[in-house]
DNA sequence: GCTTTTTTGTTGCAATTGCAACAGACAAAA
DNA sequence: TTTTGTCTGTTGCAATTGCAACAAAAAAGC
């Protein structure tokens, strides 16, 4: 099982300081529920979130929602990773977030000339390579076909970050079906045939695997 | 409209032969449909197609196929993406194939101490933002709920890409369908009605969109 | 505490999708 | 050139999924 890399290892709070003030780096705090976005001009930026949830989320026109992507502390977002997308995306806070932004190109180029900083790229090509691992993960999801595999895989990939056949959901069914690209309904449904069939144990939310 | 960016940008073939060099990395040949697989031991492996095509593809016991991505040359991939999710995936050589192979832990620790492997590091960050960025289109697409949809975000997408409302499907319908992970006949059927609609025009994989 | 909002659980019905099967077109290989 | 294999295009039918609507339960806000 990998290790989830951490963007501030090897770094106390003096360094981090230190660091933030060679970046130029700016923390802001939201509040939950409140769509979160920065701009550095026309630079990119990225996000970190220190501390608190974030979302992902597409609104469509019709009401319908999906959501992409969750972050959670620790975890790095950037308008560069969407940017040309065909639709309109943005990030909002789950709970009250504090988030620290920093200019992409300055984290390159500062990289070359300080420890510190050449040591936090070092950390943040960790953070984004187990952001695309996770991205892969989710591209598995959405690619089973019925509604059946697609809880079974999420059951199953929570089971194995859990190191155990019994895991809490950490979603409400309603943000579970618009996770997974699903109706609502439908999935309640196939909830049901999972547990009549003896596939799942789920005792408000904590999940057993039972096969 | 970004710039795609280049894992060899400021590289020149010298240049190249000694990074390679100083991070020992191997550099194999795959015929077309080979899988390519390859191994440092326990370490992280990071590819980079140098020529050719290929494919990231889940097989299902079904039969069943699902098209993960697709990597042309420049582009990168990683048996750490292949290996975290929860079933069992390959990459496959398309056409002939030349891959080069590093160490991902190697990479990263040598951009300390010498200066071509901190660009070559630099050059590769910008990719792996790109991978990312291609990656958040493909769960947008499979996060659409229809076929009808999944294929006008398809094409949009590609018409965007060729900044024209014209463009040339690179996919077989058959792939296609394993792209958009659903049925080929379904989707057959809703091209049709996209054609009778007068959504699109399809001159045998030449498509126009009409609106 | 009480009130309001959100989530869960359910269902009938309609629409969409998948499955199976087949014929013809096209491409690759022998 | 003939053969073989893959891709396209199509259809009937069955299964799955989405939609709409509602009541009960739970959670959040006051």
């Amino acid at each position: 099982m990998p290790i989830i890399p951490n963007i501030y290892q090897n770094f106390d709070d003096k360094m981090r300081r230190k660091l933030y003030n060679i970046l130029s780096a700016k923390t802001i705090l939201y509040k939950a529920n409140q769509m979160i976005s920065y701009s550095m001009g026309k630079r990119n930026v990225i996000g970190i979130v220190e501390q608190g949830q974030a979302r992902m989320i597409r609104y469509e026109y019709t009401g319908e929602r999906a959501i992409l992507d969750e972050f959670n502390e620790g975890d790095i977002f950037s308008d560069m990773f969407v940017e040309s997308g065909f639709s309109e995306l943005s990030v909002e806070a789950i709970t009250n977030c504090t988030v620290t932004f920093i200019d992409y190109e300055e984290m390159i180029s500062k990289a070359e000339s300080s420890k510190l900083a050449l040591q936090f790229l070092n950390n943040f090509i960790h953070v984004i390579n187990h952001t695309l691992v996770k991205r892969n993960e989710r591209i598995e999801l959405l690619t089973t076909r019925t509604i059946r595999n697609k809880l079974l895989s999420y059951f199953e990939l929570q089971a194995k970050k859990n190191n155990s056949k019994t895991f809490n959901l950490k979603y409400s069914y309603t943000d579970l079906a618009d996770y997974l690209a699903v109706d609502r309904s439908a999935l309640m449904r196939e909830l049901k045939s999972l547990k009549e069939e003896k596939f799942i144990l789920d005792v408000n939310k904590k999940i057993t695997l039972l096969y």
